[in-house]
DNA sequence: TTGAAAGCGCTAACAT
DNA sequence: ATGTTAGCGCTTTCAA
């Protein structure tokens, strides 16, 4: 603020050069045009000579309107640039056909997270395949979201994808039985009964430590995710089935991590002086795996000559990193197509369905081999 | 989809074990609750034993409410969990108390974009404050928006916010005079009388490139943005003025470039081949700023050296760049702030205004000195 | 200060 | 196949 009141608008002159006209936008158009109040369904079934609920058939594309009389009232909509009052329809539907996208991180994690992007798509793609419109709510993660909720129940939306979030508030929780559908991505860390979509974070697990074996690993270590969250959780599971089906039983190295950057930098520290002769590093994320190469360029630890790093997300420093990352690949978009198929069949949409099984919830992760191991 | 044919969710087998109970979301609790439909305003009425009118009136904060009928009515609704139609309420108001932040560009973009979180936190911050609520609307950037813009214009919202985008297709063009009200942030290349708000890009460029002279630079040039954008052709009129107003009036070099980081390259090159004797370069964003500081590298121009470097946005990547990259800072979250402020102002909210000089839209930059000059 | 009643614009059930 | 009518749940006159 301070700085504002030094500030000169230079521009002003020049621009006007620029724009020609006025500068700045008017506030009011006030005294030009007379507010032209919009169309109602009245007025075009007034002027197709119709009674309303005809045009009303018509509009919707309902069955049982003689086709002569619907190309009248599609004209009559036309020519009065007629659009349907969103709040009068769903008022007596008790539908909008909306979805909302519930965000609630730091919006700056939030829109540096990677996989938003893929989510926003496949979700939008679904949704629109079937009449549906997509929706981001963004929340301050500190936030009282006691007013999001009331928007998410209010009837402004007809269901809620919740991205699972890790630790204790969670949205898709505060929701459940809420008035509203809900459907996950990522699971909670005890089932709550929501519908949701995850990807096989146990087989990914697993395909991570088993190909650090497969490349003559004989003391693996692993730096977990947080393990409050499901993912976290579930992948060491799978580092762990790996190692416990291995000929020679080796023993799981583990230290508590949190996904993050700095806990892979610890964490490979903390391996590296406790656990000497270990030969390779299973990091649960991709920020994690990079703090891990981080670390042991510091210590001298040439990769992957005498430790192989492998991560998972398959994010975009997976291959920004050097050496590039082996990482676990997770089918993000389709993770986002699921949700949507997953919500829209919950919602009762015509034609949707998926399969109930867990199974078919659950998608296919793949190892991504490069330079890392 | 052939992967997911394979695949073999072992999870199943071991989540089990983590869950405790059933694993994958009931479809559907059926049989377990009735519906229980949602109180309405009558229910609460009765409950408090008034008329619904008076519910509405004690509900809605309005005056002329005795206070012990008001606490009645409190407690009524309280008891009932009840919450009010948004549908039912907007019918009638004509108010949602949404506004939307339209986002048309590639998704993938839109989430890399460093200002669109600063924007959402200070849009979202200021029309929290006077009861409003933000949402974003994500559309392909090659979609056709025609369904989007009747999303706009159907009362599910009150306002829309437009990100000026680069490019022929403009939202807030299509959306003007359309039941809507519109504001800006960023300028269109030609002013179409929408309210917006802005940078001052003109005192930016003209500040960077005074930057480089007061360093000494004797012939400096200007990698533009793209020139189809109001943001692009400013910045160089800046970059003009400042050369003009030099004491020994130094001729403009100028290539034209779009922003990009491959523009600045590639820029760079022509420039330092067309005028080898170039010893500062202007870049209109961080990003083609980043790109010259390649070029250079490649041609084993020491910066800041032989040539200085300028950049524009002051994002991440300025500070990331090495050397650290002088640039340009922009108010980013300030500039959601005023936009919110001049939407709310544009609806008529109570105790909104903002002067509607243009000098008030348009916002402070200032210059940061970092390494590269 | 409060209750009763009139819509907001639409869909759906019921007549015709 | 089409016109008429009854609401959806709320706010807001208009009386009382």
């Amino acid at each position: 603020m301070g700085v504002g009141l030094r500030h000169e608008p230079a521009e002003a002159v020049l621009t006007r050069g620029l724009s020609g006209d006025e500068v700045g936008g008017t506030l009011c158009d006030t005294a030009s045009v007379p507010p032209a109040p919009r169309p109602t369904l009245e007025d075009v079934a007034a002027r197709a000579g119709v009674g309303r609920g005809t045009a009303s058939r018509a509009l919707s594309g309902s069955t049982g309107v003689r086709e002569s009389t619907r190309t009248t009232v599609l004209a009559a909509a036309r020519d009065l640039g007629y659009r349907p009052n969103a709040a009068a329809r769903s008022l007596v539907t008790r539908r909008t056909g909306m979805v909302t996208l519930a965000l609630w991180e730091p919006i700056d994690r939030m829109f540096a997270d990677p996989f938003l992007a893929a989510t926003v798509r496949g979700l939008g793609r679904v949704l629109r395949q079937h009449d549906h419109r997509l929706v981001l709510l963004p929340l301050e993660a500190d936030d009282d979201p006691t007013d999001a909720l009331d928007y998410l129940r209010d009837g402004h939306t007809d269901g809620v994808v919740v991205v699972s979030s890790h630790g204790p508030h969670d949205l898709g929780t505060a929701l459940a039985g809420r008035d509203v559908p809900v459907v996950r991505i990522g699971r909670a860390l005890h089932d709550d009964g929501l519908p949701w979509v995850d990807v096989d974070n146990l087989t990914g697990g697993r395909l991570a430590a088993e190909h650090l074996l497969d490349r003559g690993c004989r003391s693996p270590a692993h730096v977990t995710g947080a393990l409050e969250t499901h993912a976290g959780w579930v992948r060491r599971q799978g580092y762990r089935v790996a190692l416990a089906a291995a000929a020679e039983n080796v023993a799981p190295r583990e230290v508590e991590g949190d996904f993050s950057w700095e806990s892979g930098r610890a964490g490979a520290l903390v391996i590296m002086s406790s656990w000497p002769d270990t030969d390779g590093i299973f990091a649960a994320s991709d920020a994690a795996a990079t703090g891990v190469l981080a670390a042991l360029a510091d210590l001298g630890v040439s990769v992957p000559g005498r430790v192989r790093v492998v991560g998972f997300d398959d994010s975009p420093l997976s291959w920004a990193s050097s050496p590039r990352l082996s990482t676990i690949h997770q089918p993000i978009a389709e993770l986002g197509e699921r949700a949507g198929r997953r919500l829209l069949e919950v919602l009762g949409i015509a034609g949707v369905t998926t399969s109930g099984s867990d199974a078919a919830q659950l998608l296919p992760v793949r190892l991504v081999e490069r330079a890392s191991t």
